[in-house]
DNA sequence: GTGAAAGCGCTAACAT
DNA sequence: ATGTTAGCGCTTTCAC
């Protein structure tokens, strides 16, 4: 298929001046690298990034790991995916899917020995990462989508939770509430740990208390009839509600349907927004949610970015406090001002 | 890190024998095998790929290539890439995402040259896919996910259209409808030659007639608007229409709404099924709509085992007529028998 | 059953 | 500015 060594037998020059010509490693005549080119072209060469790793390194490819997921991925977390591998692909890399299997700290561990990899972009990080302390440890460079609890001498790419937090009560405020709750996930073996659902729930809840918003919350839901509940249990304790954001998809499902059974008109009677939905699912709810859509394509690229940042230029550390990427909020049917006369409707 | 020179050293072996031992390419004496694994974990020896890739010539890694996804991917297609992975993962292999940038085939050649790949994985695969010439002449092992027009000399893994147009009428026929209507996705530049959009067109339409269904399509839609637009010029003029398949998720969100608007009670008055639609996204139209759930995860799996397959097995054709997997009916409740007095309430 | 030696295709000193 | 020489870490003959 054409080895370097061709292209210079072509050219009539040593290996090493095709070599410098192609990567411009050291200065060559310019007739002499037309030459060289001009072989290269012929023959359509490609070099071989097995044997340019051996010595050099370095292979431009990149790791993305990722924990099983747990019951599915949402399109979120796949499009972390895409958006790493296109910001790779546009820095000249490439990006290698590596899902967990058995044993994931060791599967790790091999794979970063195993020379392929220059880096290893983290995905799904919880707040105690062991995966930290191991790629740390085996001077691996990564970088973080998403963050422990204690980020600070890491690169990451994380939500603007706090900004989050201060979108989602602006917006409400703004249309006139001053009560509101939050429906969060649950907090189970996984997501007890996990960044978004611990983070998410303070920053709203700062935020709320902020603004000087009366605030619930305690009512969490996975699925939809989860949702339901929630938004029954909620009611029944705090009847002056007007307004819920909720984070699970699948509980909004139940949230929608119970505000439906009790006769309570979205958004006239209740506002319901969702937080870290994209725009797309959110559009599919009637009445059209509104939603704090999370940036997953550029937390994606974001990461890849860094990760190649810190790869070009060992000595830079890492951006303090990371890269913080706002949500948007896509405003749609659900959100409206709240009825003047709220509680007598409610009484 | 620990090479295997440092193991055959340790375990007082040439580095052959170490080789040996470790790979069980050729007879080691027990007694030599035991030192030199045990050497071997004490200095937490891993094989350097690109080394044994470069004499080898197979590094156990695939590449996943995909078209920039023209007005981003949907959780269908992202499954693919996981389900992809995993599958590889399993196996022993690596997958490495490649998105196309500028000159697709240009890149798409240069990758396969430089001896990083085994073999390609295609993804949205085209009726006239150019790829497949592309690889074919490269001499490079390749799957796809779907298939060309001629897809009969290759290995590929697509869904079962046919048993999918089966199952939506016999969904239809067997809750007593005798009259139906299909919404595709509309066949622009990008879609008018994408399998998936033509095959189901075909298949669903060759389906109802052999149940002896009335059929109406023509109506397709790939927005919101465009699928209010599409209800509202099938109920103009085929009035007796009992039951629409929708292949595209904002259309049916348009559909659903031209319904409500026209007083229509989906399901009492218009069984409405989806085609194509993750059973999540599905659940989360009110009513939970009823769906045929594409096989996304599997397709992908499916595609890198008999990638791997291929690549184990050089005399093996690619099995005939490829792998077809069906998709899974999950019914909702959107669907339900048509009115006995349907055509006097329309009148 | 084991060892010595060659070489995969490339980059990086070191000469000239 | 160019050529020569050494490997990178491994698999694979070929001897013994």
């Amino acid at each position: 298929m054409g080895s370097l060594r061709d292209v210079a037998t072509r050219a009539n020059v040593a290996v090493s001046t095709a070599s410098a010509a192609l990567n411009g490693t050291r200065p060559v005549a310019a007739e002499t690298k037309r030459r060289i080119l001009a072989a290269a072209a012929e023959l359509g060469y490609r070099p071989n990034v097995l044997a340019r790793g051996l010595v050099s390194k370095r292979t431009r490819i990149l790791a993305l790991h990722y924990p099983a997921p747990a019951g599915g991925f949402g399109l979120t977390e796949m499009q972390f995916a895409t958006g790493a591998a296109a910001a790779a692909s546009e820095l000249g890399y490439h990006l290698l899917l590596s899902p967990e299997n058995a044993d994931p700290l060791d599967e790790l561990r091999y794979l970063t020995g195993t020379g392929l990899l220059d880096g290893v972009l983290l995905m799904e990080v919880r707040l105690d990462d062991e995966r930290v302390a191991l790629l740390t440890g085996e001077n691996v460079p990564f970088a973080l989508i998403g963050r422990t609890r204690h980020p600070e001498r890491l690169w990451f790419a994380d939500i603007d939770f706090g900004r989050l937090g201060a979108d989602v009560v602006e917006h409400l405020t703004g249309l006139g509430h001053r009560t509101m709750a939050f429906i969060n996930h649950t907090r189970d073996a996984y997501t007890g740990d996990y960044g978004p659902v611990v983070r998410i729930g303070e920053e709203i809840a700062a935020a709320a208390k902020e603004a000087g918003m009366s605030y619930a919350d305690g009512f969490d839901a996975d699925t939809a009839e989860q949702g339901r509940a929630a938004l029954d249990g909620l009611l029944a304790t705090h009847p002056e509600v007007t307004a819920v954001a909720v984070f699970s998809d699948q509980a909004a499902v139940g949230v929608l349907a119970a505000a439906e059974e009790r006769g309570l008109h979205v958004p006239g009677d209740l506002t319901v927004v969702m937080v870290l939905t994209s725009a797309q699912v959110a559009s599919m709810f009637r009445p059209r949610l509104t939603t704090l859509e999370p940036p997953s394509l550029e937390l994606g690229r974001r990461g890849a970015q860094m990760l190649i940042e810190q790869l070009a230029d060992d000595t830079a550390g890492p951006p303090p406090g990371g890269e913080l990427v706002p949500c948007r909020l896509v405003i749609g049917d659900s959100s409206a001002a709240p009825r003047e006369d709220h509680k007598e409707v409610r009484a």
